[in-house]
DNA sequence: TTCTTACGCTTAATTCTTTAAGTGTAAAGC
DNA sequence: GCTTTACACTTAAAGAATTAAGCGTAAGAA
């Protein structure tokens, strides 16, 4: 059923939509443009009808303008993209991945509670969570 | 200085480099084939041509043909990856890719024991390497 | 009304990735 | 010697990803 990855860009115009709700073209090519992309705004407008036809984002029109707004879940792409690479790169190991996501980047010590947290809690059994 | 990631079907053909070290371009294309993969052995030879312009790979010449060798470390290679991913998808936070890997696929009971002791050595101490 | 502006749509150029068909050459076999 | 074979090299086609120019339209300003 769903299986589009979305590319580097997409998933960058995704981003932004997780983390602002409901946005113009406008506003998300502004917010673009605050993290240092040099895109038109054309080109960000061809974007979200690309991203459209493939099903990443809807839309609602208001006044003349369109409000986009993602049309898949954050947790679930992210779900997909970590199981994309650890299939690619990593023999399917999860423990691998994590292995050289420390190696290349030591975790802070929060991070260390947190996935200590995690481990926990697969211990005591599968919780739901969120 | 090194910056190129490799493409996905670079990554393979590394993957069967670091799997079976030195190799023919016939022995590629083979192995290639026993995983399923209907390319020529053209294409092959044109992809380890092509790595060895990215620098890639190395090769040395045996008799006529060549015996290409991976010259990027499987470690390092996976680390980059991995970094990647952590800043494009996951706003650099290295435990929200494990939640991911989680929620994707729940970890095996190995898996959670190794984790726990990768956890445990980072706990011990962060001096050394690097 | 006429001009300007803000938008979406169409089109196409560019680059990267993936693929394989052809070509040339030298060695191995007959 | 000639033919076959096993390679590497050249070329280029086809598709996806990325980018932006240019067009049309309607709303609001003058």
């Amino acid at each position: 059923m769903s299986e589009n990855l979305p590319t580097d860009r997409e998933l960058q115009i995704l981003g932004v939509l997780w983390a602002r709700g409901e946005s113009t073209v406008r506003e998300v090519y502004e917010e673009l443009r605050r993290q240092g992309e040099g895109l038109a705004q054309n080109t960000v407008q061809a974007f979200l009808r690309l991203m459209h036809e493939k099903q990443l984002v809807t839309y609602r029109q208001q006044g003349r303008a369109f409000v986009y707004r993602a049309a898949v879940a954050q947790k679930r792409t992210r779900g997909q993209l970590v199981a994309s690479l650890v299939q690619r790169a990593f023999d399917g190991a999860v423990d691998a991945l994590v292995q050289s996501a420390f190696d290349a980047k030591a975790p802070s010590e929060e991070e260390l509670q947190r996935l200590e947290e995690l481990l926990r809690q697969h211990r005591a059994g599968k919780k739901k969570s969120r």
